[in-house]
Parts: C-alpha cells; structure tokens; sequence
DNA sequence: AAAACATATTAGAATGGTTCTAAATTAGAA
DNA sequence: TTCTAATTTAGAACCATTCTAATATGTTTT
C-alpha cells in the first residue's frame, strides 16, 4: 500500500511544522490528526469523536474543537460549513475540491490537475476587482451521488 | 436608476415563478423576496428581520426560515453556510462567485465573463470522475477586504 | 530530580442559530 | 360570501459550538 507510506508522511511533516510554530503535541492532538490523515469521509466532530473512541475513551468535545482550530491556524485543515448547520473537516494535503450530494450529505473530493490554475484565476478576477488579499479558495459542486441516484430512481 | 427596473423586473418574474408552482404570495414573502432582491449584503435571518421591521413588526423568524426554505426550492436564492454557525442568504440572478473577508465577514460579489465556462469545466471534471448529477456550483475565495486591510493595517 | 510555570484537557453549563409545535389567521377557490 | 388548505405566529425544543473553572500534563528553571 502506497498510501500508508504517504499518509505516514504527511503525519510526520505535519507534526513538524506544528512544533515549528511552538505548539505541543498532546497523544490527543496526534490521534486526532492521524484520523484526519487516514480519513477521508470529511468528518464532523462527532464522527472523528466515535472513529477515535476506542483510542482515547474520555476525549471531550472541547478538545476536539480545540485541536481542529489548531490545525486550521496552521493550514493543515479546511473547515467545510453545511446547510445543516453543522461543520465537516478535510485534511487538505494535496489541492483539490468537493461534490456534495444534497440527498445524503457525502461528500466526494474532486482531483483535477488543471484546477490549481482555474482557482489561481478565480483568484487573480478578485483580487482585480474587489481589492481583497486573498487567502484561500473553495469550490463546492452540489448534487446527487451515484447511489442516492439509484435510490431515488433517478439513474439512466 | 436602471437598477430598480431590473429588480421591478426580477420581482415581477420571481412571482411569477412561485405562483406557477403552486405556491401561495403573502404579504410576508413579497417582502422578504424583495428585500433579498434589493439588497446584496448576503444577510443573515437576523438581518432580514431588522430590514423589514418597519413594514412587518410582528414577523416570526420561522416564516422568514421557512420563506427562504421555499425561495431555495424555487431556485431564486441560494444559501451561504459559514464557519461562525450561521447562514446567510443571495438571491442568486446572474451567476457569479464570492469574496468573504475573514475579519469582518462580509461577502462580495464577484462578477466575471468567463465565469459561467469555468463553473461549466468544473461540473463536466465532477460529473465524469465522481458520477454526481450536478445541481448547481459555489466557489468562495477568502481573504480580507481593502477596509480590513486599513484597518490591521496590511495595506501597502 | 524537584519545583514552578505555562499550556492542555475535561465535564458540564451556556450560547445562539435553526427547527418544531399547536393555535390563530389568511389566501385563494368555489 | 363561505370553505378549506396553507400560512403565520410565539415560544419551546433542539443541537452544534463555545465557554468555564478545576484538574492534569508538559516544559523550563533551579
Ligand atoms: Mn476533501
Ligand atoms: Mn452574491
Ligand atoms: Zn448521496
Ligand atoms: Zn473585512
């Protein structure tokens, strides 16, 4: 398995430029991420409490949220809001953007390698015409999933 | 003021795209709409309520939610989910894209030619690697807007 | 190694946006 | 005008997130 070894480095150079910023890494703190590195369902806090349960039993809530806030300052998390209320994480090592199915809530990474160029040109429009300093860019595609699709009978 | 023909016009078309569907007009919905239609600050239900409280002093927050409920089902309004918990409201007439200040939370438009192709690459990218039935796209660049720059002093 | 200090974790309470409920009102059809 | 289904309303309920203050842990200093 190729991924093992990439996902081993991504946890390894992550720790690093954690501590780099002076931030301690805690046996919480590293779970948390690990299961973000090793996940890739976009979980919410709920789901990253239940997937980690069994290593760290009597993990709060506020931990949870205090870990995501950490990673996000230091660019290693993107925090996606939904219509639900409810905010779904995504370890954002390599550029890429989502589907979200509006029957059942998945959401599904989009890998496209002329896609670090299109958003540099959704960037470049901005910052041209409304003067902002720009420092990120998401794209959400909305939708059904393929099986939702056959769920509801909506297929071929 | 060409503006208020135009939006003369998109209340007269939104109406009418409601009252075919079936869906009964009230007072209440007429100025909801036309607040949505008329101002383009992307607000939140909170701000709804207070915009049109001389006109509807007694108006429930649950018939503003379920308004914009039917405006999202009519397809005349779009909804923005944020990282602070809340929602806030576009009604989305031509296709465009936002910019969303991380210090202030303001969003604002973003209007580009080429927007309606790019969004069209992205959904045939998605539709062909994720099988979606593609519904509608959002793109959201972050940043700070130029009074927030002033202010934290990062201009120049 | 021990003490002192700074930082992180925890359980539970508080907060606040959204949804639900049940009674009163109203729009539109007959 | 009368009738009925749809809508509005006030307030309660819900639930994800944030806050709080006590406890625990890690780092640094002596
Ligand atoms: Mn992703
Ligand atoms: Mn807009
Ligand atoms: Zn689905
Ligand atoms: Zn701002």
């Amino acid at each position: 398995m190729d991924n093992l070894k990439t996902e081993n480095t991504q946890l390894t150079h992550s720790i690093k430029k954690i501590k780099a910023n002076g931030v301690r890494i805690t046996p919480q703190r590293e779970i948390i991420l690990e299961y973000l590195i090793t996940h890739h369902i976009h979980p919410s806090v709920k789901t990253i409490q239940a997937g980690i349960s069994s290593k760290l039993p009597n993990l709060s809530t506020a931990t949870i949220y205090n870990t995501i806030k950490m990673l996000v300052d230091n660019e290693l998390v993107i925090e996606l809001p939904n219509k639900d209320g409810g905010i779904r994480y995504d370890y954002f090592g390599v550029p890429h953007f989502h589907a979200i199915c509006e029957n059942c809530g998945k959401i599904t990474d989009v890998f496209l390698d002329e896609y670090p160029q299109i958003a540099e040109e959704l960037e470049k429009a901005t910052r041209d015409k409304s003067g902002y300093l720009i420092t990120g860019t998401k794209v959400e595609i909305s939708g059904i999933c393929p099986e939702c699709q056959k769920k509801l009978h909506l297929d071929k």
